[in-house]
DNA sequence: TTGTAAGCGTTATCAA
DNA sequence: TTGATAACGCTTACAA
């Protein structure tokens, strides 16, 4: 391995200068740190990362936490945290947070001992005091939940609110019997949405009984299950929410082999615009969720921590309503419940 | 922070003695050990991990290179990859190669940096003399390409022969026009997909006019517009082959909008066997890939080189057809050309 | 403008 | 069984 000394002898100066001409600091004369790059390149020199992390104690990265690489947007979430990072002159590195908290907590951790000048950790299940000794010690952004003892540094979706727009939707189109699929239950995300559909029913003083409810595990097959359990229950229902697309997709498949016209005697909305949403029969009402502007202030915000400015309040990201012809007008349709 | 020498401090040793300590190296007498055990716990000391890889000069991780986080199946190969590696008591760091082959080429050194004991490369980009370059002078395992000159250190798919399969049983099913939607013409897998195409076809010494062939973007968009473009051409076909489901799903929208009853006007194949590929309507016949089987073993050969073990061949990973309603027998049903 | 030398926090060799 | 001490390859005062 070629080391700073090795070039440094190949150029007749000091470690020191090398050092120096690599990062730019101090002054070298030109003709100096001509030398230098100059042996550096005839020797192929690349630098010790690690060494000069531990010189430095940092890394020039930053480290993001998923969690178990599933979930609707991550995908999404990924691409654009590389991109806007790589921008920024830094790199990423991705680790996993699987699915419990103490995996989600050892993750953390990783990054933290490689030193990553800051953290992005989308949790699903870490408990708030965790996340608030964490924030406390680390440059750590949270992404997908909110604290109230630490709102700079979060990012989040009004998850119960878009839930709520959608069912008041619903109901505005004519519908009262709106059943309702829900995520994974004990994650943030699925008991938002599930809030959001029980108060705009409640909020119109309609019925939420728990066979309208069923829980999925956001997948295909898990909706397509879950749907058709509730068809089993004999509950009536005009409308389907499903907490995100994916449950929604095979549902309407269910729904279709029960011999429910779509959207005729069913209507149907997801969760999440999924790139298919629009393409499916019907094409799928969803929500959108600005998933690039969402991590675009989560990195923004790491930047000026690192850089210990001062944290501006960050915006509250709210879903979008993709209304496509998955909804129809339901029984109440001419005297709808209006929305409040 | 806490150090080593704090540790070694409190305990009444030296650095050396934590040092064997924490690593289970040499002899340490019970009694001391113990004492060093608990001046770590009531430090609350954690080693400092860029000091121990510079010292040993690796890192106990496994760094693996995507393409941008995207691809029909990249989610499914981190969450696989991730749990065998932490598994093994390792770790692993995702990083990103974007989409040129000068940032996958950073991709890979960003890992080596960082003393990866094993680098997965997922690449689409980079040359085949690249490839054999970096294989020569770090322990790096190639997916997603076969490399003729280094066939125990690549793991891939047969795609080509899958495609094959794909279009044969097209033929036999009495299609005699089928066209095609390919993926970025500029990547492997969609030649690949490509060539098994037109290899099925023209073995049945069935034309293939260029006509029949337009290029998609591997999206659920790309694949409606370029459905969209092959119907406004003129040219008749009884059966469409995309190169992917999410362009599959595009296309069969483009296709019911043009008013073509599927799969009896149009039969319909894609490939990757996405989750919701069972759940459309029609659902969507495609293609199979075991993901799992095939990083497992990239992963197991990993270990293997780390070991410096012989490395065994590889076996050969082929798709599967996932046969399902959106074909449906085409004009030559009752005398198709026969399976070569 | 450059060089010397003391860190950074480990591991590992060699004596004791 | 332990302890000094020299690496590992870099950064950065402090001197020159």
């Amino acid at each position: 391995m070629i080391t700073m000394l090795d070039v440094a002898a190949r150029a007749g100066v000091s470690k020191a200068t090398v050092s120096r001409v690599l990062n730019g600091t101090g002054q070298v004369r030109k003709t100096t740190r001509d030398a230098v790059f100059n042996a550096m390149k005839e020797l192929g020199y690349r630098p010790n990362f690690l060494a000069q992390s531990l010189a430095n104690n940092r890394s020039n990265s930053i480290g993001l936490v998923v969690s178990n690489f599933d979930g609707p947007y991550f995908g999404r979430l990924l691409r654009r945290a590389a991109t806007l990072i790589e921008a920024s002159g830094k790199h990423l590195i991705v680790t996993n947070g699987y699915d419990t908290p103490e995996r989600e907590l050892e993750a953390v951790r990783l990054l933290a001992d490689r030193r990553c000048d800051a953290i992005l950790l989308y949790t699903r299940f870490m408990s708030e005091d965790t996340l608030m000794t964490l924030l406390a010690e680390l440059p750590l952004m949270v992404i997908n939940r909110y604290l109230p003892r630490a709102p700079e540094r979060c990012v989040y979706f009004e998850q119960q609110q878009a839930a709520f727009s959608v069912v008041d939707y619903l109901i505005q189109q004519g519908h009262q019997q709106v059943a309702c699929i829900t995520g994974p239950i004990n994650t943030p995300t699925a008991q938002a949405r599930l809030a959001g559909y029980r108060q705009a029913l409640q909020q119109q003083r309609l019925l939420v009984t728990d066979a309208q409810v069923i829980a999925g595990d956001n997948s295909v097959a898990g909706g397509y299950l879950a749907c058709q359990h509730l068809l089993s229950r004999g509950v009536a229902f005009t409308a389907l929410f499903a907490s995100n697309d994916d449950m929604a997709i095979g549902a309407m498949q269910a729904l279709r082999q029960a011999g429910k016209q779509l959207p005729e005697q069913v209507s149907v909305f997801g969760f999440d615009d999924e790139p298919c949403a629009a393409y499916l029969q019907p094409p799928l009402s969803t929500v959108y969720l600005p998933i690039d502007a969402m991590i675009e202030a989560a990195i923004m915000q790491a930047f000026r921590l690192i850089k210990g400015e001062v944290l501006p309040p960050l915006p509250a990201f709210i879903g979008e309503l993709k209304l496509r012809s998955s909804v129809a007008a339901g029984p109440y349709r001419d005297n709808p419940l209006q929305s409040l």
